[in-house]
DNA sequence: CGGTTTTGACCCGCGC
DNA sequence: GCGCGGGTCAAAACCG
């Protein structure tokens, strides 16, 4: 298992702070956006407080990487690579161990940890993300040909949000191709892949059995280009500002 | 007509 | 070795 170390996300405060009592002595550049993000994703920051509050727990948001990189909670925003940022977050909110944190693409073993630290919804989920161990991950091959398990994983974050519709409008495009029913699941989990050139970047996104209107959503990968970049993605010009926005740090 | 969604089949890893 | 379950493929259907 490698890098099993826990890393957390670079979060906008605005987001991780109920969560998280870490705060972060100069708020990165992108807090600035969030107004525009909040509007893009309405329900996110807020409802992850809501719920936090009023499950009295706060298992609202899961998030993290394998490569030393670090990755935010918001889809939208792209990577921060800052490792200093993560070293501090991951030093806050691990040594400190607040609930609401687990991450992904761990070992089972951190899996299981954080399974006991958050409902057991969250935990399968996070289970889920990485049920096929360490180093696992698919690799297109020839057209035709077989598939072959790539011996990096690709990086992976998720996070939980009430809404009513299953796919936030995060700056992206995205393409489903694949809907599964999943054990232990009231609720079918769909695959979403985006769709601009050479991006790799996939989603999952299932509702809780528990809690029909709450929705885990897994990012996994990086993407090759911003938002922005994507012109079909950007519906109002508002949001593509916003988009913009997050690209420039 | 092109892009997206749906859905059954298939593949593979993992646990037993 | 086998079965189970998750993830992906790809053809067909659907939609704007």
């Amino acid at each position: 298992m490698e890098g099993s170390q826990l890393e957390t996300a670079c979060l906008p405060a605005a987001l991780y702070a109920p969560l998280c009592p870490y705060t972060p002595p100069s708020p990165p550049s992108f807090l600035a956006p969030l107004p525009s993000l909040q509007h893009k994703l309405p329900q996110l920051p807020q409802l992850v407080h809501d719920h936090a509050a009023a499950a009295g727990t706060n298992h609202g948001v899961m998030f993290s990487s394998d490569h030393g990189c670090l990755y935010p909670l918001l889809p939208g925003i792209p990577f921060c690579l800052d490792s200093g940022c993560g070293a501090a977050a991951a030093a806050a909110c691990d040594d400190d161990k607040p609930a609401g944190f687990a991450h992904l693409g761990s070992a089972e073993a951190d899996t299981s940890a954080a399974a006991a630290r958050v409902d057991s919804e969250i935990a399968a989920a996070a289970t889920a993300t990485t049920c096929h161990g360490p180093n696992s991950w698919w690799k297109g091959t020839e057209k035709g040909k077989m598939k072959v398990r790539r011996k990096m994983r690709e990086p992976r974050f998720c996070f939980q949000t009430r809404s009513d519709v299953d796919v936030l409008d995060d700056g992206y495009k995205w393409r489903k191709y694949g809907q599964k029913v999943v054990k232990n699941s009231l609720h079918p989990r769909s695959y979403y892949r985006c769709t601009h050139n050479n991006c790799r970047v996939k989603k999952r996104v299932e509702r809780l059995s528990e809690d029909c209107r709450m929705v885990i959503t897994t990012y996994e990968g990086r993407h090759t280009h911003t938002p922005c970049s994507d012109d079909a993605t950007t519906g109002a010009a508002g949001d593509h500002t916003a988009s913009c926005a997050f690209t420039s740090f």
